[in-house]
DNA sequence: CATCAGGGCCCTG
DNA sequence: CAGGGCCCTGAT
């Protein structure tokens, strides 16, 4: 599906913003649905079920953000809709984020200060719908980044439509409630296990409405927290990627998963149950505050590849 | 070749 | 609240 430049336009995200920390995480595993290199990102977005393609380009500093939006998509937008569309860039990437006062409190923590100094600006957020991203924590589940990327992949192969812009080809999540007509034992051909059940199960209550997204980003992290635990699939693990990434609460920290903690262990000075106190430390920020030595964690494997960070990501 | 743990979750007892 | 089963993959 080819897609057209219908629109132009400039963000300007709050000061101080860093970029490629905010739009690249690649703490992240690959999908086939973006591209970034420095100072760029294209994305594609199923929103108000339209298919869409846009890049964002970073043409200004940290201490002077200014970010460009391209959007493409087949036919003519309407104003209304890309003021929409734009307005839910910037919740989903924390574009308004105020990062003062957690800087302000931590700069001088040990572990936090050097890593602040190195990502300042990042912006925790994510670019998928609630959708999106109880898709993505299913296949995320009880495997490798290996067979992550590749029961995503036979997604998109199967439902997501392939939209070309500007010259690359990204995939695109579809529409939800559009596997309905899937039955779970077509899904399991897919290789997604017992995935299939999940994927489907939740597929259906989007189909039914019975998920309001809207709604419960207005309702408080506990609400949101016993909501989301109803849907079935979604356990300790998942949930609190959702809270994070999704929802943007940062104000909790109650499950590490074996892998998790045994990267943490390497970082921070305690282990095993005592972390989860250990984080108390960062207030209201915990959350942001590990997810800022996580990244940064990332980002320097990314430039210089950290022996014993290799060993604890399964391929 | 067979066996088994793994970046969980659900269900049962 | 503990523990078994589940899909697949790759390590041993």
């Amino acid at each position: 599906m080819k897609l057209k430049r219908q629109y132009l336009g400039v963000i300007t995200p709050t000061a101080p913003f860093n970029f490629d920390a905010t739009f690249h995480k690649p703490a992240h595993f690959p999908s086939g649905d973006n591209f970034w290199q420095p100072g760029e990102r294209w994305q594609t977005f199923r929103w108000q079920s339209k298919n869409l393609g846009a890049i964002f380009r970073s043409v200004g500093t940290t201490q002077k953000p200014k970010v460009t939006v391209e959007i493409f998509s087949q036919k003519k937008l309407t104003s209304d809709f890309v003021e929409s569309f734009i307005k839910e860039i910037v919740y989903r990437y924390n574009l308004n984020f105020d990062l003062t006062d957690f800087y302000e409190e931590f700069t001088k923590d040990n572990i936090l200060g050097p890593v602040i100094k190195r990502m300042r600006g990042m912006r925790p957020g994510h670019q998928d719908s609630l959708y999106e991203y109880l898709i993505i924590g299913i296949v995320l589940q009880n495997c490798t980044v290996g067979r992550s990327i590749q029961m995503m992949q036979t997604l998109f192969d199967h439902y997501g439509p392939l939209l070309e812009f500007n010259g690359k080809r990204l995939w695109c999540f579809w529409e939800p409630g559009i596997l309905e007509k899937v039955s779970e034992e077509d899904l399991r051909s897919l290789k997604l296990g017992y995935r299939a059940k999940f994927i489907k199960r939740i597929d259906d209550q989007f189909k039914e409405g019975l998920i309001n997204e809207e709604k419960l980003r207005s309702q408080d992290m506990q609400t949101q927290m016993k909501e989301l635990l109803k849907l079935y699939g979604v356990g300790p693990a998942t949930v609190w990627y959702l809270l994070f990434d999704v929802f943007h609460q940062y104000d909790f920290f109650n499950h590490i998963s074996p892998w998790e903690e045994k990267i943490y262990s390497h970082v921070f000075p305690v282990t095993g149950d005592r972390l989860i106190k250990y984080f108390d430390r960062f207030g209201r920020y915990k959350q942001l505050a590990v997810h800022y030595v996580w990244e940064d964690l990332w980002w320097q494997h990314k430039k210089k590849p950290i022996s014993w960070l290799a060993k604890e990501i399964r391929a």
